[in-house]
DNA sequence: TAAATAGTGTCTTTAAGACACTATGGA
DNA sequence: TCCATAGTGTCTTAAAGACACTATTTA
């Protein structure tokens, strides 16, 4: 039997609208860690994993426990297990981490604990944080990113209906440019990722745009062989 | 301290060139098993992490000490945690397994050893594997395929110097399709991946080609933060 | 000079992007 | 009616693919 303890962590990200600056931006909770190493700094929620728990129930349950989240799109990142993760002299037994990644709804993100030990922070411009945390989310940023080009991800940032505008806008927060309306547009109709509702979103002051919801069919990436993992 | 073990195992691919048929095809070594659970199955080269070892040294280092193979190409796959990974009852404690996977040169494959308890089977059609590593196999192809099409792994597979007829037959053996020749000098001059050594192949029974080198400014993957992990 | 592969030129097809235009509801 | 955003049409550009052609070596 090794030494060597093995933990979940999770990067979660989710958009969020700024009503003072009216601007929408990536954002992400962290909680304060209570214990030495890096005791009262920022780090992401995990934990342990348990004995008789797969690796994405463990992720799945420090989310719950520690953010009250349930992620819409839940993904394995990669795994840390650097000798020197934690800093040295080595205080406790050496842990390796798996990390995953998420995506959550606006409500859902929005009905999360905040509180003292848990807090939201833009992912663009994070604090410093424990271990090797902060790589980690630089990477999961990337990941995001890069996979924001040829998946279907970005509905996972939504709710059950959307309109292709605020589709888009997802894509425009999270790639950080501006897209064309009209191209964007026939690059979705052409993927056969949505279907219309047959409804229209009301109560803007101007043309009401049509509603769309994503097709049962089309999975929302192609992991592979891994889907069903 | 928990009772769960961590190891690591590598999916290895290699080009090799049979010939009787006169066709190259994807390759990978195998290990047999020589205690329960699977007692005499092939299953993938690996080994439990040492307290004072990163991974991807683990991962180097049972290549090694098994098959006496260094590779040129090698990244963190996945890690498969299932609790029900080994057969119930289990008999030893529960592992989790971080997977690399690995490409090799013709010319280190042939060093390698090989002898009753490892073999090189064919990549394609691998035989039943002990524990989930018929589905890891799979992941790896998906992942190696993937991958071939958006970044320069190809040439892990090659030596110093190499033709294009050679770059092209790496991409048409993995990814199982023939393309253009000259659609393909076209894409890889452009690349700016590889640079003409100013040699010729010599000893052909025709016309000699340009040798190339891989340039040394461009890394064979982009994986993004993770690049010096 | 024939065979074989190296390497070039050029046309077609497809996708991405720029951008002008029409459509429709609310203030 | 004007404004804002929804949604359409169409031209330009870039990349991918098909394929005819020339070049250079060995047998």
């Amino acid at each position: 039997m090794s030494g060597i303890e093995i933990a979940v962590s999770t990067v979660i990200f989710a958009l969020r609208h700024d009503t003072s600056t009216d601007r929408t931006s990536l954002w992400m909770p962290l909680v304060r860690r209570v214990r030495e190493p890096y005791e009262g700094s920022w780090a992401l929620p995990g934990g342990p994993v348990r004995e008789d728990e797969d690796l994405s129930d463990t992720a799945r349950r420090t989310l719950s426990e520690t953010t009250a989240l349930s992620p819409t799109y839940l993904e394995q990142l990669y795994t840390f297990g650097h000798v020197a993760r934690a800093p040295q002299p080595v205080p406790g037994p050496r842990v390796i981490s798996v990390v995953y990644w998420a995506l959550v709804r606006p409500e859902e993100a929005e009905r999360s604990i905040e509180d003292e030990n848990v807090a939201w922070r833009a992912a663009d411009d994070p604090p410093a944080l424990a271990f090797d945390h902060s790589t980690i989310v630089e990477y999961a940023l990337w990941r995001l990113r890069t996979k924001m080009e040829y998946s279907r991800i970005a509905q996972a940032f939504l709710g059950e209906t959307f309109t292709l505008a605020q589709l888009r806008q997802v894509y425009e927060v999270v790639l950080q440019r501006t897209l064309d309306p009209a191209n964007f547009r026939r690059q979705v109709e052409a993927s056969g990722a949505v279907e219309p509702t047959g409804d229209y979103l009301v109560g803007g002051r101007h043309r009401p745009p049509k509603l769309y919801r994503h097709r049962e069919a089309s999975d929302l990436a192609d992991n592979g062989p891994l889907t069903r993992l």
